[in-house]
DNA sequence: GTGTTTGCAAAGTGTTTGCAATTTA
DNA sequence: TAAATTGCAAACACTTTGCAAACAC
């Protein structure tokens, strides 16, 4: 196998053209699972491994990585965005003290008996956010 | 029973003076139930009453509201705070289309469950955001 | 009168955008 | 080489803050 080349399948699919700076942001979103970055820390991340990549693209590239489906904006604090790379149903702990975003595994948290949507809408989806914080 | 009296009283007793404006914001906040406002809207009907009061002083206030527990911050979109008047254990829409925040009656959803939080922290609170948009 | 609060404008934070230069196909 | 993408800096939206004037007690 090419190196590179999930990456580049990956792009090609969702219609991106696989650029250096979309590869390497790729690899290091997906080369691990379960990741929770912002933008800023995915971009200190680039950076640290040497990798050349301006914050505006960062930021573009997450942008449209949500839009494509790769990766979930999930909101838990005002005026910041975190990108999950679990894309499948689950929930999440935040830690309000260090600002930690947490997978919750699907089977430990059940919402049962959901509500009835306000008429006119449908559910797009549930966000269950277990905020935490030190044990006093 | 004189006029404001209540919202002399609900503000002394969390130690915030009664000011001519946190009066005539309290009143705005809390003589209707369940409100789901964000600083601007809150300002954009205090300017429609004739209410002289600043956006910064909407802000403060309601940030020391919330830090009073008289209201409660809700974030469910990036870049934008909404603070809920009703500060029980209860779970919201949310309407992606229109940014329109509801509360869910209490008894129509249930957390059953609850996962165990990462070690070293409890659980503050428990958050369910419904999301809902237009019917296709 | 003394300390608190207000309002304004300026600053701050996270994010988006316009556009020339670069890269991809 | 034609179209897409990048990087920079400027622009943006929302929120906070410094400080002098106004207010509460």
């Amino acid at each position: 196998m090419r190196p590179f080349s999930k990456s580049i399948d990956m792009l090609r699919e969702v219609g991106l053209r696989p650029t250096r700076q979309r590869m390497a942001l790729a690899r290091l979103l997906f080369d691990h699972e379960d990741r929770h970055v912002t933008a800023e820390t995915l971009h200190a991340q680039a950076r640290n491994e040497e990798i050349k990549v301006s914050l505006a693209t960062v930021y573009n590239t997450l942008n449209q990585f949500r839009d494509a489906g790769l990766v979930r904006e999930v909101v838990v604090e005002p005026g910041r965005s975190y990108f999950d790379t679990n894309v499948d149903n689950h929930h999440h702990f935040f830690n309000v003290d260090d600002g930690v975003l947490s997978d919750i595994p699907v089977t430990d948290v059940t919402v049962t008996s959901l509500p009835t949507p306000p008429a006119g809408t449908v559910i797009d989806r549930v966000d269950v956010v277990v905020r935490v914080s030190k044990r006093a």
